[in-house]
DNA sequence: AGACATAACTTATATGATAAGTTCAAGGTT
DNA sequence: AACCTTGAACTTATCATATAAGTTATGTCT
């Protein structure tokens, strides 16, 4: 038998590393999202090493994003998309407890830079994108008057939300803030379910926000970049202050 | 005991999905970086799975930055560090041709903004830290200007270069910028890496990078930050402009 | 005390087997 | 002709077991 030739090319660097860096190789130069992966037991003969080993190799890919896997399928080339990322920032948030202020922070850059970068750029399917999710939030904050409480309906508003701001990234044009924005909302989707659970209410009147978010989304109709800017911006910083309200009377629910 | 009870807990999933997500809360509920992990055939016992599954659920950790994997030791939980998301980041940046673009267009915002928080928080060792890699900018400068072209010292700048600003990241304080920004200097790296063997040169002289440098280093010595913001916006669009110069006229040396 | 051999533990990889998904086409029914 | 059924071929998911080769701790011997 052929002694694992390809695989440990490389002095020092396991079986497993080694086909990892291979893939991604072959990944980055020669396929793109949608296509498949040669299946398991062709890689293992071509790259000399067994099924385990190739399977241990797809397995780091996936943990990174590259690929996806599912059973009886082939493992598929992942769209570059921002969820895998958001896990990451969730492990650099985790430690410190003003982790998640700090992600506040840098959000704040970066939704600020998006709008503006939107309010130039924006196509007319951007665009209509961005209303898509106003009009989400309009409804569900009309339904949340009716009927009060509902968490189901709480979540669906919170989710148009986010999905306003990632409408704006898109727009932008710039792939790196969309899977920037895209990620941070992880974490942060994460911190309010669980403010939620501790009975924590977010002390800003819905027409205030939803004003806000029209406001934003007038700016950037009107291609006005700056006034965007100063929009988002304000919007933030109440949301901020909000949240950080929110985490200072916070232990009533804890003991102390 | 029960067949496996904790792994297939939720149905649809894959034993090594449910693993790895118990495995996930594990750490960060109760780990911290630096410590191990349970041995395979432990965690194997524990969740009532093969070690195979146990090993296919930590390479997908392993993938995503949370844990280091060496031979006859147990995995250790790692240290946050912006090098996975490195990886992330190029794989975002891949496939457009501007990607690198939109990488830098980012990056503008998060040192303004990185700069901004050191300015007004970098504490005193801090400081030496980024003083620290002046220095170094300025011994690889000169030792540069007698050696014309030694690739290794330029290479020594370059890395001068790059660790001032995530120098002055670490001074802001901010643990997300911090990581966001040793992330986006691995795409950066490579592609200048990449410029460098195509013969596409830096076009601007030493001193006036050098330069660049120190008037950022004073401004946040002197704790003013709208200053330092300036300060940072000016020589990150120069090195963009040379970016883009170098980008254009860079298809004469493909192919040799 | 210090060097060195050794046992105990642990991960890396391979082989072979079984179960259970997906795909696709042949053929039968309406 | 359009629609469903069925089964074969392919593919991944998981397991059990075995061997090799690292790491660590426990000694003993000098």
């Amino acid at each position: 038998m052929p002694e694992s030739v390809a695989a440990k090319s490389v002095e020092g660097q396991t079986a497993v590393a080694s086909v990892a860096a291979q893939l991604t190789d072959l990944i980055y130069a020669e396929m793109t999202p949608g296509l498949s992966l040669p299946s398991e037991a062709e890689m293992a003969t071509r790259y000399g090493v067994s099924r385990v080993t190739i399977r241990e190799a797809i397995k780091m890919l996936a943990g990174r994003g590259l690929v996806e896997i599912s059973r009886g399928r082939r493992a598929v080339v992942s769209e570059p998309s921002g969820k895998a990322l958001g896990e990451f920032l969730g492990w650099i948030v985790q430690y410190d407890p003003k982790g998640m202020f700090d992600l506040v922070e840098v959000r704040m850059s970066l939704e600020i830079k998006s709008v503006s970068l939107a309010a130039k750029r924006a196509t007319r399917p951007a665009l209509a994108g961005i209303e898509n999710m106003m009009q989400g939030m309009r409804d569900a904050g009309r339904r949340l008057e009716e009927s009060e409480g509902d968490l189901a309906i709480e979540r669906r508003f919170h989710q148009c939300d986010v999905g306003f701001h990632e409408a704006i990234a898109l727009a932008s044009g710039n792939r790196v803030i969309t899977s920037l924005i895209e990620a941070m909302s992880v974490p942060l989707e994460r911190s309010f379910f669980m403010s939620r659970r501790g009975k924590v209410l977010r002390g800003l009147p819905l027409e205030s926000t939803i004003a806000a978010h029209e406001k934003i989304l007038d700016c950037v109709r009107k291609r006005d970049s700056q006034a965007a800017e100063i929009a988002m911006r304000q919007h933030l910083e109440e949301s901020a202050r909000d949240m950080r309200a929110a985490f200072d009377n916070r232990p009533a629910t804890v003991k102390t």
